[in-house]
DNA sequence: CCGTTATCTTGACTCATTCCAGAAAACCTG
DNA sequence: CAGGTTTTCTGGAATGAGTCAAGATAACGG
């Protein structure tokens, strides 16, 4: 079973493909997850409240661990927030995140498979990962930003 | 003055040209970062003291933030790991962190002046920055493990 | 040298996350 | 499908990194 197929099984089949046991929360994280992709573990608590109507935050930090130890999840970590969490975990994929509203969507690979994993010069390092983040507006704030600069300008 | 003349001056004329006032803690702080690139706050703070023999914690961040802010230092925050500050401001290079070890090197752009800033599909972000850490293990951390897991598949 | 204003000190506090010990539930086994 | 093992979940305390707030101190501009 490769990870492609991987992310095609329901998430009761994941877990045992993966040799994890099956439980309640860890069903309703990923399938929260599937549905509400970079949700951060207060998001997804929430999410998994909904209809368990009792989960342990402590519960939540555990399931999102082990299933990112477990290649089920990928965790994202963009400088100054909170981790978000994510299903697609087959591919090296990218984020571009939001300054103004957090929203954070995916890109794929700028070059090919596997972008820039081969820096000008690596020390000798053996790298695994090369993680890229786009920071700037997304439509919505950067339209909004743009009326607010008028706006100010205007007053001014 | 442009960027690349800042980084040249002295940390009290680097402060002047922004407009900041000159104080013992800021010029300790960069001295320190110019002899000590990608060091934590607390670092930063013990290298500090060696010479100022008393500066808050709170002073500390004060003059990181405020740097940070006026673009004489870069924060860059690899996931998982407390911030890590800079006197190279003037280029968008990028990092190689040792996932052992925490070591963290600067890496030259890939693609000229600003690799990867236009991923495959923006989605109608407007982007200003795109960050890049590459993770892996440093040349000494490789060797260790390297002779580590020989150790275990002899001993098994 | 003085006044203004930015900066520093001290100490409380937040947030995201982890640690711990015991209770509950999932899986294997017969 | 009951019993035993082992994993997972609960509840509560604790951690680390960093911020907030109020008053004391010190830079700078005149």
């Amino acid at each position: 079973m490769n990870d492609q197929g991987l992310a095609r099984l329901e998430p009761r089949d994941q877990l045992r493909a993966v040799g994890m046991r099956v439980t309640a929360p860890r069903l309703a994280v990923l399938d929260w997850l599937s549905n509400h992709p970079h949700s951060t573990a207060e998001a997804i608590a929430a999410g998994v409240r909904e209809r368990l109507d009792s989960v342990s935050t402590q519960a939540i930090y555990d399931v999102l661990n082990a299933c990112t130890r477990a290649k089920l999840l990928r965790r994202i970590e963009p400088a100054g927030h909170p981790a978000r969490f994510e299903t697609r975990t087959a591919d090296n994929h990218h984020h571009l995140v939001c300054r103004m509203c957090d929203r954070t969507e995916d890109v794929d690979c700028v070059v090919g498979f596997a972008p820039c994993l081969e820096p000008s010069n690596a020390l000798g390092f053996i790298l695994d990962e090369a993680e890229v983040v786009f920071w700037g507006l997304c439509p919505v704030c950067a339209g909004r930003s743009q009326s607010t600069n008028h706006h100010i300008e205007e007053s001014v």
